[in-house]
DNA sequence: CCGTATCCATTCCGATACTG
DNA sequence: CAGTATCGGAATGGATACGG
């Protein structure tokens, strides 16, 4: 993720990676949903360099996804958590997530599971629907811009 | 997205990563859901080089997310089209295109728009949902994992 | 404990030129 | 048209070392 999108991109997907589209920023984003919210803790649990998880912190944090707050602990430092933005990420995470299970993993090998917490069971596969409830594949979509790029 | 993810990761959403982490491969794989397959027209809609537009789709086909089939018009080369696995990154998409939607435009910026095809309208909005169909929140998960890690 | 600052190796990306 | 080869600049990521 370098060049970032063209500022002009009419292309949600496209902004929409250039907030989230490096290999770290989605794994924060996951630890924060599961409620990690101290700089030390997201380094432990995802085996970064500091200066990289400070760099991805302050991006995430400007770009609205995490916001600051004074720790609950007392303790002189911050704590970092989602926004409503953040928040919203959900179902990116559980798309991805449920794409990797069903792709990614041979028998032998496990893998985590995102429960909820009432059933303690697997969350219900993500399906996509038109506005009046059919399931839609890739052969039923069509693209409509104003101008004419995707 | 230069590391990979270690290969023993058992986040499924890390090694999703793996496969279309990084910038251009899940816009290659947006613009393939739109019936883009040749390689100019990916070449022409994402304005990127060639060299690496060549090192994306080898990837892509390595994943098993594309997969070369001859041309159809009968020239002599490649065209690139979804598998199964491709077409499944529909919700991920999706996911992906409706949070950009929401939060990364203003009211003076328009944006492209995805419509199902029978009603010419926007899909409806994802949801995540329990298995019991209950809808749930980023405060109503838990991880669970036979190790520790997410 | 929470970062920031440096340094270095690697990789990525873009441009260009070249081939069949 | 569909790539491959090469080159250089920029940015990333990891390992420290350092400071509040």
């Amino acid at each position: 993720m370098k060049h970032k999108s063209n500022k002009s991109s009419i292309c949600p997907v496209a902004r929409s990676l250039d907030v989230i589209g490096e290999w770290w920023s989605l794994l924060i984003v996951r630890d924060a949903m599961l409620g990690v919210k101290r700089f030390s803790e997201f380094e432990r649990r995802l085996g970064m360099a500091k200066n990289i998880l400070t760099s991805r912190l302050k991006l995430l944090v400007e770009a609205g996804v995490l916001q600051l707050v004074p720790a609950s602990d007392g303790s002189a430092y911050n704590e970092y958590e989602l926004t409503q933005k953040g928040k919203d990420l959900l179902p990116t995470m559980v798309a991805l997530r449920q794409w990797g299970e069903k792709y990614m993993f041979g028998n032998g090998d496990d893998h985590s599971e995102l429960h909820d917490k009432k059933q303690h069971k697997p969350l219900a596969p993500l399906i996509v629907r038109s506005a009046d409830g059919r399931k839609v594949g890739v052969e039923d979509l069509e693209l409509v811009s104003s101008n004419a790029t995707s």
